[in-house]
DNA sequence: TTTTATATTTACATCATCTTAACGATTGAT
DNA sequence: ATCAATCGTTAAGATGATGTAAATATAAAA
């Protein structure tokens, strides 16, 4: 998030930290640059007017820049500086947000872009593992031509053990990848849904390793 | 429009902005390529001599953008180069305008050529999926030889579903692509129009997904 | 403006899914 | 063998997501 006034800064920072995002800030074109070539980010928010080097310019510069290919660049316009669209997307920027700010709009703005960073990213939806395919897109799995339909948390856990089959993944990274890191959780949920993967699946592909967690194997 | 000389873009850009029609440039095949794939444009004029990549190269390489499948792409050259109006055609060109260029004939050039492109999207616009026909341009949909009308949210969101049978579609995937990302609807929105298609399409063809989505099932 | 069609919200019912809790089984160390 | 720690299993219960009807709001048409 690149703007030159600390208000919009914070007013920004707040909302999108608040959604969990992580905010780098900064306050012109030159920092901008020098911190996204640091921190890599997927998508930057670039004030149009500010000093030292504005949005279209610094714009130019990151749209230059390899490692930051396919980084998503947004301006933040005055609502009426029709020009500084068309500057800003000959400049190379993907989308524009208008002020003032609304809080709402920018989360859900920040949202659909993200996604739209993610959908270019991931070209297979679609994993096979032996007998084993994992079909993201349609939310299903298929077991030797067998066609079996998982709740979301069940498929989840079988998406992320089959990954990398015969990996052993602890309990914690499980919650924390499955469930989420901010969620608390009993004791026995995993092994519980673990249970459940045994049943509709096999019971052989869910090795335990006590004291550690659990791996899948073919 | 492409060109590397400003004065023409400037030319070709205000006559047809006088025209009505919304004018995108770039000076160069690389930048005419990147620009043609995020805004879509119905008509591409490349001129045929340009540094960086020459218009024969930039439509070679859009020919094969399946995006960009029924872009016309028209070739800008100056009299005599016979060879390059072959060279032209070979790349996939539709037609070619000549220079100099004379403004009127511009304009009605590109009128005809529009009117083409309208005509071979007329028949796209219809798409079939098993037993059931979505008319784009009648907005109605043909469901084993009955017609029915839909209002334009549940055609939209039908439209969604039915383009990419199996998948499921995401909640917020669907918000974004039928209600457009800026609005912010209730909790229940999504499921009172799927609600209604149901009614009058069939409750079998619209799987719920819970935690995640629909999907559309022939 | 009035009327009508469409879209959204509300409030609640319903259901699948997830989690918990209790207890038994297993494991490995002593 | 004993013990503590960990995992397995079951079923009940909580939770959360979706289904639905009706009311209300909005937009389009008359």
């Amino acid at each position: 998030m690149v703007d030159d006034e600390p208000d919009i800064l914070e007013i920004v920072g707040y909302n999108l930290t608040a959604e969990g995002y992580q905010v780098i800030t900064a306050e012109n074109g030159l920092q901008a640059i020098k911190k996204a070539k640091k921190e890599q980010p997927q998508l930057i928010i670039l004030d149009v007017m500010m000093p030292e080097m504005d949005g279209i310019e610094a714009c130019e510069h990151i749209r230059k820049i390899e490692s930051l290919d396919n980084t998503i660049i947004t301006f933040l316009t005055a609502r009426g500086e029709d020009y500084s669209q068309v500057a800003g997307f000959e400049a190379g920027a993907d989308d524009y947000i208008t002020k003032p700010i609304k809080p709402k709009l920018l989360v859900s703005k920040v949202k659909a872009l993200l996604r739209r960073f993610k959908e270019t990213n991931i070209e297979e939806n679609v994993v096979k593992i032996g007998s084993l395919i994992i079909n993201r897109d349609e939310y299903k799995i298929e077991l030797k031509g067998k066609e079996i339909i998982l709740p979301r948390k069940e498929f989840e856990l079988l998406s992320l053990l089959a990954s990398k089959p015969g990996k052993v993944f602890k309990r914690e990274d499980i919650l924390d990848k499955v469930w989420g890191n901010e969620v608390v959780v009993g004791g026995r949920t995993i092994d519980v849904h673990i249970r459940k993967l045994r049943e509709k699946i096999g019971d052989d592909y869910f090795k335990t390793v006590k004291g550690v967690g659990y791996k899948f194997v073919d």
